[in-house]
DNA sequence: GCGAATAATTTTGAATTCAAAAATCAAGCT
DNA sequence: AGCTTGATTTTTGAATTCAAAATTATTCGC
């Protein structure tokens, strides 16, 4: 059989929440504005309806914040705030990683670390794009192969509120040395099956984010809001 | 000035939302289920639109699943389910614990060791309602003294859907003097302000709850869905 | 002219109505 | 009789309508 069934199984107040989603990561609405029912109906061609089901969906994943007669906001992420968004990140890719080291199989391995030689190569060729892309793709399958779709599903969650800025942080070639090689040490503890190695490791590389996100936010802030992943 | 102002700020959808978590838990709604908003409406005295707004709140939650033109079922844990979901929840106990001992204030620490002798007065006279509560409220405590609202947050969300089968348990005499065991132990790691110790017994007091939950599960299976928390 | 009270408008919240999909039931066929 | 096909009913999904709250604008008094 052809996958051809497939047309479009998302009911409308899910493509709603996707595409709002969207609009909030990418910084499209602004941290603190207030979503306007009437503008986003306009805007999505949609009636009233599927867009409220879609906001509370987004607003218990946290993205906004519901006031009650006022409608919706879109999160204004305080410093402490994301300070203590990636402590949590920090606990919980330790976490995977730690279950990684013990549960990962011998192609997962073989996939990660072609992933990181690519990544390798784009860090020589100082190519950003692909970078973040294989370092996402890179923790998105250490995450995996951790075997546990609860963490998964719970780092997903919490790491979508700090996306945005994530991924607008604009590394130095110090910063950015200083990553790679703390992938490589990942890569090692994974084939050495070193769960500690790799919690260390790990909770190492969201400081050391965590900082740089926080640095960039004090300092000038809010570079470039029209860049999409 | 008297609290009549707070007759009842919660919108509909809120408190709806309440009252069918309320139904989830503790099992009045059985797992598998599918929510019949006909019936619902009825059950709840509200119209359609808000029910369905606090629906796609609870799923996000996790707590039923969104079938596309098929409703929400209540969620039906598998086994494996449960087992990555208290996977997490030591992860994020571990957390809480190893980040209070780093934080936690005289001040707290005085009022917990409080809670553990008031619950070593239940445990000597085997009084299992107000032990439950006070266990609760002693892990409550120290997740507040790690002093990170994310983490809070993010715990609760996950216990949220195992917390039926947590109250659920029966414990027979050794397990319930091991656990008070390791409550003895945490109040000491506390003490000492000794983080890798609170991380050590709060991973290993999680691996004996699930493990308590999986085996009463596996036997028999769904006692009495009667009672309340 | 400035501020408070009040009226008009906008915006959110909730109920009803309409449409489409799924489930149930019944009849016809092999 | 068992299975398939088609019609009926039920249930979910979405749009519209109605109501209440909040915001904005205006008028009146000082």
């Amino acid at each position: 059989m052809t996958d051809l069934p497939e047309i479009s199984r998302l009911s409308l107040h899910d493509q709603v929440a996707v595409r709002l989603r969207t609009l909030l990561i990418e910084g499209r609405i602004a941290p603190g504005a207030k979503l306007n029912e009437r503008e986003l109906t306009a805007l999505l061609q949609v009636s009233r309806t599927p867009l409220r089901e879609a906001i509370k969906l987004i607003a218990a994943e946290g993205l906004v914040d519901l006031l009650p007669n006022r409608g919706a906001v879109a999160v204004k992420l305080t410093e402490a705030d994301i300070h203590n968004s990636f402590e949590v990140l920090a606990g919980l890719e330790a976490m995977s990683g730690e279950l990684a080291a013990q549960r990962i199989t011998e192609a997962e391995l073989a996939e990660i670390s072609a992933m990181h030689f690519e990544m390798l190569a784009a860090f020589t060729r100082r190519d950003l794009s692909n970078y973040y892309r294989l370092n996402a793709a890179i923790h998105a399958a250490i995450n995996h192969s951790a075997k546990n779709p609860v963490l998964t599903r719970t780092f997903n969650a919490i790491n979508a509120r700090v996306q945005s800025l994530r991924f607008r942080t604009n590394l130095n070639e110090a910063k950015w040395k200083h990553a790679m090689q703390e992938h490589e040490q990942m890569v090692q503890a994974l084939r050495a099956r070193d769960g500690a190695a790799m919690r260390q490791v790990l909770v190492q590389h969201l400081v050391n984010k965590r900082t740089a996100v926080l640095d960039q936010l004090r300092a000038g802030d809010a570079p470039a809001p029209g860049m999409a992943a």
